[in-house]
DNA sequence: GCCGTTTTCGGCCCGACTGTTTTCAGTCG
């Protein structure tokens, strides 16, 4: 039971007391705790295991939840989830996926006319059975029939690295259209998640810029779903969904603040501003006057909104990086003047993990070396896959000698970049490594990392690994969960016990930027930051492009607060060298 | 159901768009 299913479970009764017309605060308390649980760096069930009372401290959750939650670990269910599902029939949630329908229409749906699937709304609609139905008609049976169809259609979220190649080429556009001054993303993009659900894009412009209209006529939009003077949101080709709003300059820091999100965040920095007497929309900061004698409205006073600089001075707060609302924190440490200040992409000074076509890269070592100096970096190391990973074209020790010779030939000609010798040994069950001593030796760095078995235990394992660093042979460990996104899904390890290993032994970890694997993500990076273990970011190329990919691997890190400090390959070669130092 | 430097009771974030109405309810973000 780890912390994804007990949000659902939450999220469920949430929806499921909705439906019955509950007390909607007491729906919202359901629906944040699955938020704030949802976002928890640590597993719930670790927390209990190691003292329930912490709960206790966690913000939205009070004694009910509190007592459910240990419910659900203890015995892997929740008694009231349970006798609401009895209650009202499992498929109603489902129909609350269907965009379009709440809790009211099911509410209605079901009493009414009985429906309590998907397909029988399918069938209701197609017979023209919802029409009779009060604020409901034709358009509605369309409208349904249609987002049924999506729904079915629909693949879920979409990776960060495929929405940005569908959202960049629309912002450009955008910003082409006469009279439009800025644009600007917003949403989960713009905080750089691992996953998009859909793109919001923040315009402003002069009074007359055509922006609503040349943005449903943009070439790749399959279909306008909604088109107002404001806002339109448009589906694309690919089945992303992308909102435009126009703003006035005047509000556009207030409206990038609020569209940027996280709820959480937002809803902590609301909250805030009430404390103060403020108020926050997507129009502004606010100030609040009472209502004068014999009017039974106040008024308010515009305060800031311009930026989102300005928005949060006006809570007394400093301005606060996107990739860190999560209401994780980040506002506790903006009052106490401890925001980290974050890595940024140009402090990276190599990649210390590529591939070229000597194993199962398709660019040479020349190409890949000379990508990299074009990228201004001053070295990169080159680490096959050893032989066990025969499907990569791994490297006997034979065929490493060899390349070394190559490197030290090509390293004679280089002046301000280094090319390092390095491996990417495979780690076998039994924790030993697939290269001699001897040959790991002769390397400048050697990445352990796990190629088979991956349907071990947690515990197995991290023996596995743990086994394989206190041969003292490896520095890195690459992609410690092995999640391959859409392939694979992450093998167990126990992170914490890894990460203890890791200082013992003098390893670093590294986070992966190669959008396939998000296999160390932001909860590990702090992880690793509040246990003094080093990271590094690497992209694991197999071609010279994908070096890239880099960008995607410092925004994991950002949004796990770590500062360049933290992570290895921001550091001078001289300096790597010296922690590398291989005995 | 949760929370508390005005509160252990009485609040709880806010506005646009759509389709149905004829002043508004529901949904969404």
């Amino acid at each position: 039971m780890e912390n994804v299913d007990i949000a659902k479970i939450f999220e469920d009764i949430a929806d499921l007391l909705e439906i019955k017309k509950e007390n909607p605060f007491r729906v919202r308390s359901y629906k944040n705790a699955a938020l704030v649980i949802g976002g928890l760096p640590e597993s719930v069930r670790s927390i209990v295991e190691r003292d329930e009372k912490e709960l206790e401290n966690i913000k939205g959750i009070g004694k009910s939840i509190h007592e459910k939650i240990v419910e659900i670990i203890r015995t892997g269910k929740c008694k009231f989830h349970d006798e609401l599902l009895k209650e009202l029939p499992p498929g109603l949630l489902e129909l609350l996926e269907v965009s379009g329908i709440g809790p009211k229409k099911v509410q209605l749906l079901y009493e009414k006319l009985g429906i309590k699937s998907v397909d029988q709304l399918e069938k209701a609609a197609k017979d023209g059975k919802l029409r009779d139905l009060p604020h409901m008609g034709e358009k509605t049976e369309e409208k349904i029939l249609k987002a049924i169809g999506e729904l079915k259609s629909r693949k879920g979220r979409f990776r960060l690295s495929l929405a940005l190649s569908y959202a960049e080429p629309l912002i450009e556009y955008l910003k082409k259209i006469p009279g439009v001054a800025q644009v600007e993303p917003a949403g989960s993009l713009r905080r750089w998640k691992d996953t998009i659900g859909d793109v919001d894009i923040l315009v402003t412009c002069k009074k007359d810029a055509p922006v609503m209209d040349r943005f449903v006529k943009y070439p790749d939009v399959k279909e306008v779903i909604a088109k107002g003077d404001t806002k339109s949101t448009v589906m694309l080709r690919s089945n992303l969904q992308v909102d435009v709003r126009m703003l006035d300059e005047k509000s556009f820091g207030a409206a990038l603040q609020y569209f940027t999100g996280s709820k959480a965040h937002n809803i902590a920095i609301r909250d805030r501003a009430k404390k103060m007497g403020l108020k926050i929309s997507e129009y502004g900061v606010f100030e609040e006057k009472p209502a004068p004698e014999g009017f039974n409205q106040g008024t308010e006073k515009w305060l800031a909104g311009r930026t989102e600089e300005d928005v949060y001075k006006a809570v007394g707060l400093p301005f606060i990086p996107p990739e860190l609302r999560e209401n994780m924190g980040e506002i506790e440490a903006a009052e106490k003047g401890k925001l980290p200040r974050l890595i940024e992409v140009h402090d990276i000074k190599g990649d210390l993990h590529v591939h070229t076509s000597e194993s199962d890269g398709i660019h040479t070592l020349e190409e890949m070396a000379a990508y990299a100096m074009q990228k201004g970096y001053e070295y990169i190391a080159v680490t096959e896959h050893s032989k066990a990973v025969g499907i990569a074209h791994g490297l006997d020790e034979a065929r490493v000698f060899k390349q070394i010779k190559e490197i030290d030939k090509m390293n004679s000609h280089l002046k301000s970049f280094k090319i390092l010798k390095g491996t990417e040994v495979d780690i076998k069950a039994d924790g030993s490594l697939d290269h001699d001593e001897e040959v790991l030796k002769q390397l400048d760095v050697v990445v352990g990392a796990v190629h088979s078995k991956f349907n071990m235990s947690a515990e197995e394992m991290t023996d596995r690994i743990e086994k394989a660093m206190s041969t003292r042979l490896i520095n890195i460990i690459a992609h410690p969960t092995g999640r391959i996104v859409g392939a694979r899904e992450p093998y167990p390890v126990d992170m914490k016990r890894l990460m203890q290993a890791a200082k013992k032994y003098n390893v670093m970890l590294e986070l992966n930027s190669y959008p396939d694997r998000l296999d160390l993500n932001d909860s590990h990076c702090r992880l690793a930051r509040d246990m003094g273990v080093m990271v590094t970011i690497s992209t694991d190329s197999h071609n010279r492009q994908h070096l890239d990919y880099i960008r995607f691997g410092v925004h994991t890190a950002r949004r796990g607060w770590l500062e360049k400090k933290d992570v290895l390959n921001t550091r001078p070669l001289k300096e790597v060298m010296k922690l590398l130092k291989r005995e």
